[in-house]
DNA sequence: CGGTAGCCTTGGATCGTTCAAGCGGTGGGA
DNA sequence: TCCCACCGCTTGAACGATCCAAGGCTACCG
């Protein structure tokens, strides 16, 4: 047959559905964007047609005309060590299915590991996305105030911890609330001698997932002192500075800024033969995979990625919207996954 | 300042480099894409031009006329629970970077439930994508077939395990190799009686990884006999099948084909108190962030993610260059991290 | 039966780039 | 001397969609 010699399928454009259509260019185009310019019985035909044909609008063309590329770009860093980036994969699975709904796709791109505003840079001159979601805020990088200045449309997931004032959209999750929600938890559950290992002062993040348990255990007139410790976002430390409190403070129960320090409290747990939830109640922040599968389970603090998703997608099309809208920022609650590390109970979730 | 009223910037396009120059706008095209059929001072003279305006083409211009979109279509599957996604990230991670270099970028699409090849076709229909990355031809799903069939480009990760006469391009990595590897290594230490643990029949790529598991045991003259169990992914199931195996056939070892079985195994140990490296050693495969971090690190299989992100490129190049090229399907050797679970030693890798 | 308002439809222009053909000028071989 | 190939650049025409303004049809009214 003719037909299977030429594998290559050449896709219809508009005119060949408005040629089978009986009807002109315009009206196929607006058969699809304006449906309710047309009658019924042409719509119909056309739809016809469309669907006989298979057509789909042709992106290039329509970008090119429209000035837009229903493409939001998504810096996806290089991988970090340890949990953080379980989490960030998730936040992409929500973010592209939030996108898909709006009608948009995402659109990856490295991080140049010298130029953080490299990639963005390039993307915009070639006016290849509509906007961006940027995910790394809290280094107090330069990339949010950078796109501000040149006037691109984004969304910031993580709060401008070092402008407060600043105007752009941004949607985040309360670190504090969760801590202090992890440490009522285990306050309900009878401990009072309970711990905090965190990060480095130097992190916002840090302080402000700190300031959560500070203010529970001081809602209760419990004493904290002696009972914090800030180390690096590594197993090891985490496993030294739950050591080092157990001889010095002898805490009950740890709260932990990350899932990683939390698995570092069980690794010393597990050397001084204490039994996890049982003789000492842990909990972890971010509810990775790693929380879900450690024997006994860990209770973790668990980032409600999905609405974080939803609310960024709602205020990008807010901002790519005709007149703009900029929404404020956004702050949501997070939720305790309680598993076996906080106390007695079935550790399979 | 009258630049200041509108911080809208309109981008410069391929004319306005031209008069800036004083050449005609096929020349600046060609500045762009082949600069030697340039005089090198002309040359120099766009390029100052491009740099003075800041000038990047137009990437839905570029796209109409080129019939190409520089863009790799890669389905983000719903996240499943297990580690197995966290291989995923690290997967896409390479592969961004590798696009990059290619000169492509990557576009994520999420899974409709219903309908695998709905997302596939709309972007094909749209030419929204240049080609594919197809990462879940395990399972026997249409995908590749029906790519293959509509002649679009695409490149899988994993074999077509149930149509071993495909033709399509393909990259995997050998679990045979990476059980045997395993056992081997679990050999060499003096463990005889080696336990497997892995998934079910119905799954291709368990019986692979199997098969390096009894083929290296049967090299060395051991007996399998009741060392083997099949069961689901999860980290109960390992757990279960640990207790069965341990009990009814005293293995000192055990092979899992994933993390997530290891873990269950650990798990057992843990329970029974025995201590996982010293008493009874264990390998997982995938080497995922939780081998990195559970108490005493998981010796596991690591597939080289990035090694097979490099060959995917390189053949999605092969296959849209002109003439297109076909390579052949290229399976690659995963390697080993070995970690405290499979024998003493530090357990911070 | 003619006029007109209202609703669809039509052809043309446009977005910014690349492709194909063509320009004058120069040099080398016959 | 003539012819042709080559160089470096310019010109007009696509690519396929959407926007715009003008045209045609129906229906209704006088």
């Amino acid at each position: 047959m003719a037909r299977d010699v030429r594998r290559v399928m050449v896709q219809a454009t508009l005119s060949d559905v408005a040629d089978l259509a009986g009807v002109s260019r315009q009206t196929v185009s607006n058969a699809m964007n304006n449906p309710d310019l047309l009658k019924p019985d042409t719509l119909q035909r056309v739809r016809d047609a469309v669907a006989v044909l298979g057509y789909s609008p042709n992106r290039a063309a329509r970008n090119l005309r429209t000035r837009t590329s229903r493409l939001i770009g998504l810096r996806f860093t290089p991988a970090q060590e340890g949990t953080a980036n379980a989490m960030m994969d998730r936040f992409v699975h929500s973010l592209v299915e939030e996108c898909r709904v709006a009608g948009y796709h995402v659109l990856l791109f490295p991080g140049d590991g010298v130029d953080p505003l490299a990639g963005y840079d390039d993307l915009l001159r070639a006016t290849a996305v509509d906007a961006f979601v940027v995910t790394d805020t809290y280094l107090g990088n330069p990339q949010a105030a950078w796109l501000e200045e040149r006037g691109a449309p984004f969304v910031a997931f993580g709060r401008p911890w070092d402008a407060p004032d600043a105007t752009h959209p941004w949607v985040d999750v309360d670190g504090a609330a969760g801590a202090r929600m992890a440490t009522e938890h285990l306050l309900e559950r009878g401990h009072t001698r309970i711990a905090w290992i965190g990060w480095r002062k130097e992190s916002p993040i840090g302080e402000d997932r700190r300031s959560g348990w500070l203010s529970a255990m001081h809602a209760h007139n419990l004493s904290t002192s002696g009972l914090a410790s800030r180390v690096e976002d590594t197993v090891n430390s985490g496993a030294e500075a739950a050591a080092v409190l157990l001889d010095e403070a002898a805490p009950t129960a740890f709260v932990c800024a990350s899932d990683t320090l939390a698995m570092g409290v069980l690794h010393t747990l597990w050397i001084r033969q204490l039994a996890p939830g049982a003789d000492v109640a842990v909990v972890g922040f971010d509810d990775s995979q790693v929380a879900q599968v450690v024997p006994v389970g860990l209770t973790s603090v668990r980032q409600p990625l999905e609405d974080v998703a939803v609310e960024i997608v709602k205020r990008l099309q807010g901002r790519l919207g005709v007149p703009p809208v900029v929404e404020p920022g956004k702050l949501l609650s997070p939720s305790l996954t309680i598993r076996g590390s906080s106390g007695p109970g079935d550790w399979i979730s």
